[in-house]
DNA sequence: TCTTGACCCTGTAGCGACTACAGGGTGCAG
DNA sequence: CTGCACCCTGTAGTCGCTACAGGGTCAAGA
């Protein structure tokens, strides 16, 4: 037979077998056929669509923006309009976290600079903790 | 009276009322004496304690490294060396997320320049969610 | 004096995206 | 036939808040 277990759906992915029945739960994934011993049957189709979610995931989209991107894929001549917003709102997303962490780093980096390495009372780390 | 009701605290502080209460159950502030109405009342002290909590949150430590850097700055005489470790541990977790969502801020940007604006089918966003 | 309204209290539930059990069932190899 | 790896469901925990629900307190204005 040529249908996948949920753990060889999860080595083949990547994906942890717990995520993969939470995506279920959330309506990523279609509730697959069971065998007779009620275990998960999936095909190809299941696998296509699972490393779709995944790459989204990597590319830090949520799981709402996950499944209108589900949706808009299937409308094969429609316009990528919709596609393209969500793209651009996660790029968005994105590039505010990296400058809220740069600014963290900057600031980590410099208290680091700061540090004598001598006792708590002059550490310029603790110190800016304290605000000066 | 001097003292300060948690929603003053919470505008000098720019922390909210609902998080204050948060951070006394995790044990992050002290609980503070009450007033005859069973209002918390806070002192100078308290507020600079919730301002350290709320400079080390801007740098992104989590609650259980803010509460040991907390313990730490009271051993004024100590060496600063456990502090020094927090920061650069902080710092290489903050390096970590820059990493990652720098490459998922190129990917974005790479697919949004190579989208046409046609229909679904031919979309290069989708095209690489698909995996190609 | 009464009442309005802003503030405060506790306790609990929800968020997002998992992750980790507990307590069982299935299926195959030795 | 027995062990073991795997699968099942359902629930609770993670982190750092945030949002109520259902009450109590307090000062100012009519
Ligand atoms: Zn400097
Ligand atoms: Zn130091
Ligand atoms: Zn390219
Ligand atoms: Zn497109």
């Amino acid at each position: 037979m040529s249908t996948l277990s949920i753990g060889d759906l999860a080595r083949r992915t990547g994906v942890p077998v717990e995520t993969i029945r939470y995506y279920e739960r959330m309506g990523l994934l279609p509730k697959p056929p069971r065998t007779e011993g009620n275990y998960r049957a999936y095909e190809a189709g299941h696998e296509r669509r699972l490393a779709f979610v995944k790459r989204s995931r990597d590319l830090g989209f949520g799981l709402d923006a996950i499944r209108a991107l589900l949706d808009l894929a299937d409308g094969a001549d429609r316009p990528c309009g919709e596609v393209d917003a969500l793209a651009r709102d996660q790029l968005a997303e994105v590039e505010r976290k990296i400058a809220d962490l740069t600014a963290m780093r900057a600031e980590l980096q410099d208290m680091l600079g700061h540090c004598r390495n001598d006792t708590v009372a002059d550490c310029e780390i603790i110190g800016r903790l304290r605000g000066k």
